[in-house]
DNA sequence: GACCAGGCACATC
DNA sequence: GATGTGCATGGT
C-alpha cells in the first residue's frame, strides 16, 4: 500500500494495523452523493443506524440531490430517524444541496472541480459541515489526498503519548500526515483502520490485552487508560 | 438502565 | 478562546 521506508511510530502502526485487518474498503457507499449522506449522518452515530437510514433513503430514492432539495425537512427527516439526531441532520442535508443547487446547478461535478482548499472552504461553510465531515468528503468523495481526522484518532494518540489532550483538529492532522506520503490511498486505509481499532480496542474502557497495537504500549498499557 | 457511537452549532463566560 | 449543552436512535 506505501512504500516500506518505515522511520516512524505512526508509519509502523499503519504497518501493523494493516497487516492485522488488510483493506477495509472505504467508503462503504456506492455513489459520491451516499458518500456525502453518510458523511453528515454518522456525526455522532453508529455506523450500523446509518446504514438503516441509507437503506430507507434507497426505498424512497432519495438518495439522489434532486429528491433531497425537493423534499420537506419532515419528509427528509423521517427517512433519517435511524441515524438520530434526524431533525438537526435533515437540515444540514438539505443546507448541502441548496449550496449545490444555489452554486453549482446541482451538480457534484462542478462542485468537485474546485480545488482542494476552496473545495474544502465551501464545505465548511455549509451549516452542519465540520472539519471531519468535510475532509471525510474530501478524501472519500473527491479522492483528495487530506487526512481525517475524528475521535478515536485523537483518543488512540492521546493514550499513546503522541498528542496533547488539548491538541486541536488541526494539530492531529499535522501529527499523522508529517510522517507519512502524501497518498490518497494511504489516507483512506488508516482513517478505516483507525476507527476499526476504536471499534474494536481503543473504546472509552479499552480492551489493551488482544489490541494489535500492543507493542507500544509503554509497560503493555497505555499511558492514560 | 447506563453508556456509547466515524460531530456540530450555539450560548455563555 | 475555552467550556457546556442540545440534538436522538439503536446496540451492548
Amino acid at each position: 500500500m506505501y512504500p516500506t521506508f518505515m522511520t516512524s511510530p505512526l508509519k509502523e502502526v499503519y504497518d501493523l494495523l494493516y497487516r492485522a485487518w488488510g483493506p477495509q474498503h472505504w467508503w462503504p457507499g456506492r455513489t459520491r452523493f451516499e458518500v456525502i449522506v453518510g458523511a453528515i449522518l454518522t456525526q455522532n452515530t453508529a455506523w450500523t443506524n446509518v446504514e438503516k437510514a441509507i437503506r430507507v433513503m434507497k426505498a424512497n430514492r432519495a438518495l439522489v440531490p434532486i429528491a433531497i432539495y425537493k423534499a420537506g425537512d419532515k419528509d427528509v427527516a423521517s427517512w433519517i430517524r435511524p441515524a438520530g439526531y434526524f431533525n438537526v441532520k435533515a437540515r444540514r442535508l438539505k443546507a448541502f444541496v441548496e449550496m449545490l443547487y444555489t452554486d453549482f446547478n446541482g451538480d457534484l461535478n462542478h462542485l468537485f472541480r474546485l480545488e482542494t482548499e476552496a473545495l474544502r472552504d465551501k464545505l465548511l461553510s455549509v451549516n452542519g459541515i465540520g472539519p471531519e465531515t468535510a475532509d471525510s468528503i474530501l478524501l472519500y468523495a473527491a479522492k483528495r489526498p487530506v487526512f481525517v481526522v475524528d475521535a478515536y484518532t485523537m483518543r488512540f494518540m492521546s493514550r499513546h503519548g503522541w498528542l496533547s489532550l488539548k491538541a486541536s483538529y488541526d494539530d492531529a492532522v499535522r501529527l499523522m500526515t508529517a510522517s507519512l506520503p502524501k497518498d490518497v490511498d494511504v489516507y483512506n486505509e488508516y482513517h478505516a483502520l483507525i476507527v476499526n481499532l476504536g471499534k474494536e480496542y481503543c473504546r472509552p474502557t479499552p480492551r489493551c490485552e488482544e489490541c494489535p497495537l500492543k507493542p507500544f504500549l509503554p509497560s503493555g498499557r497505555p499511558i492514560l487508560c
